[in-house]
DNA sequence: CTGAAAGCGCTTACAG
DNA sequence: CTGAAAGCGCTTACAG
């Protein structure tokens, strides 16, 4: 059945059927029924890839995420979902599983016109490239940022957050604080390192090379890593962590090491997911506002895509201290 | 740039630029080198959607999931994803949040052709129109599943799995042992508590109803139904928890309540969630094969689409009990 | 092995 | 307010 059918049983061309779906204000009320009528008696439906190709606009926009299994991007993914529901769109998930390559290979769906816009939550692609894209497809970064890339990006303040939580560490008293770092790779665990540094320095504390480790983002590293700096000569009596999962490898380890946290070892996380609540001891950590930079994101994406000017392109959301069990000493 | 226009530049037809791209066999090495060139010099791209409609199918599918954020069913997706790519399908995802109307709105985007197939990952809708849905539609249930329905399905068998669960706390010496269900109008819930009944009848135990609670699917529900539990003048010293999401709200009530898991009570949850070899005690567990039931599942999708005969629809996957700290007395 | 032509099902500028 | 007609960019059955 399709929209010529339609037109012939309810005596009218196809053109008014059209405008019945898309625009009803231009029909008359009494053909609008007449054609309705039909349509429900019938169950019409009309065919959505036609009127993609038609009206060169497909509705659908793509969001790759590193990993789909995270706690943190699925809530991230569900903002930019709620968004793109609400104005029509529909999601296609790529998941690179933190591979470059598959990061890449998403791109073609742009390329070839498979969707209207992308939002990128990994952000390991060649600057150059990035900026060529963004110059003739809407695109949009979240979570993850470029340098200097002059690409709608709305993200927290990872620096001043990570000197933040370093900053909680000192006040309690602590100096001999370690980070457990994320790939060295991905710009977040860059700056999350430079906001420790930042406070380190600013305390007029020293930062030991030995107390800075390189995890990969999973809990087994973030473990290994922790054994590591326990067994060393002079070990540190706070670290703080890339994320809350790694975090939990920290805690764990230094619990398997017989220390208490906070008592022996004071523990900072990053994200605030649900987990960090869960655990024991509940981990201190930094809220990023994972729903809200989902939902910023989409919306800038939207404006993109409509062509509308944006005149702000980094967008800098609230983050927050959260301090629980794993730095309070009862 | 369309492909009439390589087609000019590389003085040939559209349908042999088409053929270059789609069936290179059928095309001379000398033409298909030069058509190639031109490509590869102007980047073309061929646009998705106009093959789309001219092909009738859009090589995308749907998966629809009762939430995103969950640990489980991100798994069940990544299954999923990789039999897709593998086989040049992209995912739509569709979060429905537990919301039967959303679960009942992602069906328009295959009575509009929007995507080739589905899999559902949820499956609440009424029996009929899933049955009339399955018969003009590829479509494959995966994880929930509906009674007595005749469209592929892959699952575990909870009934079964439960029992096992069950059986495991009363070979323990457990005959007070509860159940805190999922939400009963879902299936899964629903044979749980079967395999749970099962058990304990087999073994001449008593299901004291008030023994039998429910909860929603998290964490919070299932802490408060264990403090209800806890509170009955003959408390349980067992409880068989519908996942491990809400396996580790009972513990962590369990703990709030100065109790010791698992000398005082014993917990069982289910999925094997990763969370449950991380939280402290590890959780003992049924195991789901996640990521393989996504796989199966797929691979079922693309026979339907192909139109391939099945013979088989029920795939019952292997599941495994693992027994951790939250039931072994040390 | 290659090309001309039809057609997939819509939408919209244009004319009346 | 309505209709006739063009056209979105491909693919493929057919002819040669």
């Amino acid at each position: 059945m399709k929209m010529s059918d339609v037109a012939k049983l309810a005596n009218v061309s196809a053109a008014t059927v059209s405008r019945v779906l898309s625009q009803p204000e231009k029909v008359s009320k009494e053909t609008r029924e007449k054609v309705l009528d039909v349509i429900n008696k019938v169950k019409y439906k009309p065919h959505i890839v036609a009127r993609q190709f038609r009206t060169q606009e497909t509705k659908i926009i793509l969001v790759v995420v590193p990993d789909i299994t995270s706690a943190f991007f699925s809530k991230v993914l569900r903002g930019i979902e709620h968004i793109a529901l609400e104005n029509g769109y529909q999601v296609i998930l790529g998941d690179t599983e933190n591979d470059i390559e598959r990061e890449n290979s998403y791109i073609n769906l742009l390329l070839q016109k498979q969707v209207d816009g992308m939002v990128l939550l990994t952000a390991r692609l060649d600057k150059n490239k990035l900026e060529e894209l963004a110059s003739e497809f809407p695109l949009v970064l979240a979570c993850e940022y470029v340098d200097g890339l002059n690409v709608p990006t709305v993200s927290i303040d990872n620096v001043s957050s990570a000197r933040k939580a370093t900053e909680h560490l000192i006040q309690l008293g602590h100096s001999k604080i370690a980070h457990i770092t994320g790939p060295i790779n991905i710009i977040l665990s860059r700056d999350r390192l430079k906001g420790y540094r930042q406070a380190m320095i600013s305390n007029d504390l020293e930062v030991d090379p030995a107390y800075i480790q390189e995890g990969d983002l999973s809990f087994e590293s973030s473990y290994n890593e922790t054994l590591k700096l326990l067994s060393l000569s002079t070990p540190p009596t706070a670290i703080f962590v890339f994320n809350d999962e790694m975090a939990m490898g920290t805690i764990k380890a230094a619990k398997d090491s017989g220390l208490s946290v906070p008592n022996d070892l004071a523990v900072v996380g990053f994200d605030n997911i649900k987990m960090s609540t869960v655990f024991e001891p509940n981990i201190t950590t930094i809220d990023q506002p994972k729903f809200a930079i989902g939902k910023k994101a989409m919306e800038l994406l939207l404006h993109l895509i409509k062509g509308e000017p944006m005149k702000k392109k980094k967008f800098v959301m609230k983050d927050e201290l959260i301090i629980r069990e794993s730095t309070l000493i009862k």
